[in-house]
DNA sequence: GTCTGTGAAAGTGTTCACAGCG
DNA sequence: CGCTGTGAACACTTTCACAGAC
């Protein structure tokens, strides 16, 4: 959604809908947001309710994986928290490498989001040899001409790509080559990767317009 | 998602399906690309094939709109981009204020895309006394406290909130007091605002979680 | 009584396949 | 011919409603 993500991907129990896995962040979050309130356990209905989802929905998303909830009790958060992390593979750390230190670049390497989900940003590399050398947030930026080296020395498990719409295809590209196993695009551009990278597009002019859409729905209903 | 729309939205004929409108801005972005290319005219087909949808969900999803093709001929490029513009509501210009410059919101700030198709951040605030009064890509800081005025005289369309997620929901509540009408939320929680608020949200680490499960289920897959 | 997990029903979205137009 | 627009078939998702567990 955001994004051009498949239709459907594949997972430990037969083929799991996008959809379902997009609300299983959605329910990680919420529940992560429960525990801080110090919430112990939760309920289909109340987490459904406070995204805006029928009780039954989140029942039949969750049991896409297994059965986590307690009949009579609810989910306990801390257990349900542990099988969503599980089932994302965030239950262990991803190490991620980001490509084009320009404003969203920076953004990224920034953005203190990451850290708790299990995302460390490693590496950062430009085009732009002015910025080559510098550290951004602690993070040496490096030459493009890095990406094959650092990506196979440090393992790196993940790609985020925020280039300029022309270049994001041959960035994606050389992380490809370099072995990472899923990117993220930033570019407002349709990337063709091979079978086994999996990848997410984030469009920010995108998101705006699905928007206006709806404002300009909403107007037209009202008669201009 | 990508982000948590609604299901479904209304439009000037009827209900339309969120992955519609989203598809939309796909074909949009990929028709402005084919005419950066040179290109007049183009079909479903090839219109499906660089974006890997079929053919007929190309049409399908114009259809809900109206008839912009030309038998035997296939779409002419600008008269598409302008119909889907005209969709969208960005055939006009939309005015946007954003709240959190931050690390985030000042790469918002100096994002270049958001200004081809449509958009323009006219405003910034943030709660931090030490920022207020600075300028950042030529726009003003303002403190919070001027949301209300700003937006009403600067007639405001739309709000990005780019703050910590604690004061998500504060800030969106003032914003549409304010009187914007549609809200791109960047903070992880899940908003509630008002029927005829547009919302659409980012979590830029959930974007990464859906990489990982599409990895995770292949590792699984292959057998550990 | 409460709440989960799940078949069955209802509702949506996607693909098929072709009539009709340029 | 080629390609659109579209009803009909199909596939998928969501909701319903209830049996079973606590």
């Amino acid at each position: 959604m955001s994004s051009s993500k498949p239709p459907t991907t594949r997972s430990e129990s037969g083929s799991v809908p996008a959809a379902v896995v997009n609300r299983l962040s959605l329910y990680l979050r919420e529940l992560q947001h429960l525990v801080a309130e110090g919430a112990q356990t939760t309920s289909s209905s109340q987490l459904g309710e406070r995204l805006g989802f029928s009780d039954a929905q989140v029942r039949k998303d969750l049991a896409h994986f297994g059965a986590f909830g307690h009949p009579g009790v609810g989910y306990r958060c801390d257990e349900l928290i542990s099988e969503i992390r599980r089932i994302l593979g965030t239950d262990r750390a991803w190490t991620v490498a980001l490509v084009g230190v320009g404003n969203l670049g920076r953004a990224l390497l920034g953005y203190k989001g990451f850290e708790p989900q299990g995302f460390r940003v490693v590496a950062a590399f430009d085009s732009d040899p002015a910025k080559v050398g510098s550290r951004v947030d602690g993070i040496e930026i490096r030459a493009i001409e890095e990406i094959g080296p650092m990506v196979a020395q440090a393992a790196i498990d993940l790609g985020m790509v925020a280039v300029p719409a022309a270049f994001a295809q041959p960035v994606a590209d050389t992380l490809v080559a370099a072995g990472v196993r899923g990117i993220v695009n930033f570019a407002p551009v349709s990337l063709s990767l091979p079978e086994g990278v999996s990848q997410v597009s984030v469009d920010l002019a995108r998101e705006l317009e699905q928007v206006t859409f709806a404002v300009a729905s909403r107007l037209r209903a009202e008669g201009s």
